[in-house]
DNA sequence: CTGTTAACCTGAGTGC
DNA sequence: TGCACTCAGGTTAACA
């Protein structure tokens, strides 16, 4: 479910109940994510106070007092809810954070490709942080900046956006949606894109994302209480899951092909 | 270095 | 009901 909006959307809605309380209590009831969790993780941060929450492409980064850190990352399936700490457990609910105000954070991922991570290190210094691109709402992030970036590079230009050593948060979802706002063919060359065309799908990354933050994300509106509520994005879908209806540009059937193991959506006739 | 593929997991849906 | 199969929002390791 999660892309950069939905990230974002679980951020602000966990922060109010999460910002400056102290961690009074941590369980993990299943270690084995797509990284092992620190045997020790549990005692790093208890009695720690969360001093800010932040996000780094699809990792949500809780700083702690005395400049410690740890990562979530939602993976494909992942969720972080807010509850009462009465509440019974469900399956896949792995990690659990007893929060001083006596309320829980818990972190529920049926497909385990989510991630909690202890944050040794400075958090720009963390492997998994390191090496990442830009963030696409960020200054940096431009047509130019993709037009350098793509020069030598012969991968489709769908990969080559999915590529967060590139530019971070653009899920299958959204690289969908902003090729066909650009029109440009998912499975172009990046090196074979002028400056012009960068600069539009830059644009259209930018106004796709914007847009489905805007909406609470495609999937799971309300990350914190709640039931599994469709983001009013998923009305505004242009393409993805739309294979064999029409375009609503030119009306010509929209077509399917899988490009780095991902579904791909497109129009032939619009994107080129 | 670049590009491609397999792998990590569970659950929902479909067809027989 | 049950079984076999496909597909799903992500990312990295291991290969050529």
């Amino acid at each position: 479910m999660p892309e950069l909006p939905e990230v974002e959307t679980t951020l602000k809605g966990i922060e109010p109940y999460v910002l400056n309380q102290t961690i009074k209590y941590c369980l993990v009831k299943q270690r084995q994510l797509r990284w092992l969790v620190d045997a020790h993780f549990p005692q790093k941060v208890q009695d720690r106070k969360v001093c800010a929450l932040k996000r780094r492409g699809k990792y949500l980064v809780f700083a702690l007092e005395h400049g410690r850190s740890f990562l979530i990352h939602l993976g494909m399936s992942g969720s972080l809810r807010v509850c009462e700490p009465g509440l019974g457990y469900r399956k896949h609910d792995h990690v659990i954070f007893t929060l001083n105000s006596n309320v829980h954070l818990r972190f529920h991922d049926p497909r385990r490709f989510g991630s909690v991570v202890w944050c040794d290190c400075a958090v720009d210094e963390h492997p998994l942080i390191r090496s990442l691109g830009v963030e696409p709402l960020g200054q940096e992030f431009h047509g130019e900046y993709l037009y350098q970036r793509a020069r030598r590079r012969t991968t489709a230009i769908k990969n080559f956006i999915m590529n967060a050593r590139v530019v971070v948060g653009v899920g299958n979802i959204y690289a969908n949606e902003a090729l066909f706002m650009a029109g440009i063919h998912p499975k172009r060359p990046a090196n074979r894109i002028s400056l012009l065309r960068m600069s539009q799908l830059a644009n259209a990354i930018q106004i796709i994302l914007k847009e489905a933050i805007a909406e609470g994300g495609t999937t799971l509106k309300d990350f914190v209480n709640s039931k599994n509520e469709p983001g009013y994005f998923s009305q505004k879908l242009r393409v993805y899951g739309k294979a064999g209806s029409s375009c609503q540009e030119c009306g010509s059937l929209l077509k399917f092909l899988c490009l780095g193991q991902r579904s791909t959506v497109y129009c032939a006739v619009c994107q080129t």
